[in-house]
DNA sequence: GGTCAACATGCAACCGGTTGCATAGAAGAT
DNA sequence: ATCTTCTATGCAACCGGTTGCATGTTGACC
């Protein structure tokens, strides 16, 4: 095993409370006396357990991520956000995958409670209550969860869908569909508001298609109710369930942006899809090392409740198109 | 804070020892005392520290993976695989990302090392030595990595790619690319050995392309090279940089599957490319899980140096057909 | 030369569990 | 009734750090 503070501070000659202090509080010593400790404790390979240290001073140098789905393009590129702004604090990230299920997310909150200094939850699928029945016990910031008191990194996808369903109005679409993602799900819960509002202060129909599950294959077996509703133009909760859209109207022999145009929304496939996306961008990235940096911030004792709206635009590739005549 | 095993004992009338035991060693109680001691947990909401468990035991009950890019799409899988796996045995996993660079993951190894039970290192980028060094302070499995005498899961493509260069042949292909990923990565070294053994049992002119990075991007701007050498089939390193070459052939006019065709490796975008990618598939997922059963398995006190080998299957779809004529 | 402040270091308690050993009480054997 | 055995529980040390307080040393100042 790893040297102990106790043998550091033997073959320094010196007690333990010193080869303590000459890593945490350096100016309380002599400087020749930090020298020979912290050469002595190279020497040995020395490095001081994180675990007793938190156990005495009550910080783990940990946080944890929690996300309902790894497999979802949204989220990695948040991940490594967090991970890389996590790491200029020293800090090390617990990842949680809750599998959309809000149980799961519960017992990983309470097994990682005790190991970490704070939580970042993001699209997280629990009830109000209990997220802030979490946060009274450990600092948490929510990324896309709108809860009063708490500190919040929201991606504010409601201009940005504005901007899709004016884009769509100006290419003369009249009849829209809004698939859905997660009805736990704030995002989803803002998209949808926002897309109903746009329609009516437009005048344009809008149908909702509920979505199954936010992945491609929730987005292709979509593709299937679409056709039959008649409209002209769907946006889609996000990227993934787009791209099944695509996949599904093409499989149906139905052309995009054709006959139907399609916006997705997060802007995590790039121009990747066939045809490249039109969709709404959203930074994940940026939300990622900004909740990072606001958790850092409670940690330091910052005051909760802050709350960062990130602007998202409308990004115009090939899936939308002038509306078919005659529709 | 939470209630400490002290405030439970006092509450249910019993010293620290009966109530740890009630929770660690149950049989050694009468099963009233473990009855009233639970319940009077509970009721409290007491919830062992972890910490001050490892402290005393010398175990964490974590355990960290290491990737090189969350944001590679064969990562995400694997990533959630372990996370499942793990789950079951109730450890909680450290992610970490190395971002393709040695020196970051070996920090990473450093850092982590103090609080955790054991590593998967997922297409590790560390030298040998490195590796071997770390592992023997450390239980530790390696994905798509091959050590003697350490855990190991490897994905076997030499199978699959020996399929791909027969698939090809069968279509009447005489010359074609390899698209390399990462030097350091076995995997590459053990895909671009199969092809090349392929190629030279069937007489095939192989050509090698260097691939910048992994990644859709890296691929994209390796099918720029590709057009010039005129070779008629190219294999990539894997599906993002496949996917990279249906998007540079498709920029460039180049039609896939008609003038070039196109196979990635991995699996992991299903059919959702245009044209849906002829691929060999890998179970990244199995990996996972496989590799988190061995890590447990070694933590549990079995022998290191098992080798378990996935094989793989080629998946025809869309990307490749009868090479073109007068090629 | 004596008084006192400032500095450097050590002592010992504490964080919250686990565990080897001791012991009290009950049950069984003679 | 006494001795042994077994079971259930408590005592106290330990894991490896941190930190408030006490102590010893040095130098400045009067």
């Amino acid at each position: 095993m790893n040297p102990t503070i106790q043998q550091v501070a033997e073959a320094a000659g010196v007690s333990r409370s010193t080869v303590s202090r000459a890593f945490t509080r350096p100016d309380m010593l002599n400087p020749e006396t930090v020298a020979l400790v912290r050469d002595v404790a190279a020497r040995l390979g020395y490095v001081p357990s994180q675990v007793a240290r938190a156990l005495s001073t009550g910080r783990f140098g940990n946080i944890a991520l929690l996300v309902p789905d790894v497999g979802n393009p949204f989220f990695p590129p948040l991940i490594r956000a967090v991970e890389k702004q996590a790491d200029l604090s020293g800090a090390c990230v617990f990842l949680g995958n809750s599998d959309e299920n809000p149980e799961r997310e519960n017992v990983l909150l309470k097994r990682l409670s005790g190991q970490v200094d704070g939580f970042i939850l993001a699209s997280s699928r629990l009830s109000d209550a209990e997220i802030r029945a979490h946060a009274a016990r450990r600092p948490v910031v929510l990324v896309n969860r709108d809860i009063a008191g708490l500190g919040r990194v929201l991606i504010d996808s409601a201009q940005g869908v504005g901007d899709a369903i004016r884009h769509l109005h100006e290419l003369g679409h009249r009849r829209i569909a809004y698939v859905s993602g997660p009805s736990a799900s704030w995002s989803n819960q803002q998209r949808w508001s926002a897309a109903s509002r746009g329609a009516r202060d437009l005048g344009l129909d809008l149908a909702l298609i509920e979505g199954e599950q936010p992945s491609f294959e929730g987005g292709a077996s979509a593709a299937r109710l679409a056709v039959d509703t008649r409209v002209t133009a769907a946006i889609a909760f996000d990227d993934s369930m787009a791209h099944g859209l695509l996949a599904g109207f093409s499989a149906a022999g139905v052309d995009v942006p054709g006959t139907i145009s399609v916006i997705g929304c997060d802007d995590v496939l790039g121009a990747r899809t066939y045809p490249p996306l039109t969709t709404i961008s959203s930074g994940a990235d940026d939300a990622g090392r900004l909740a990072t940096d606001m958790l850092m911030g409670l940690l330091g004792g910052s005051q909760a409740g802050e709350t960062l709206r990130l602007p998202t635009t409308l990004i115009v590739r090939a899936t939308t198109a002038i509306a078919r005549q005659g529709s």
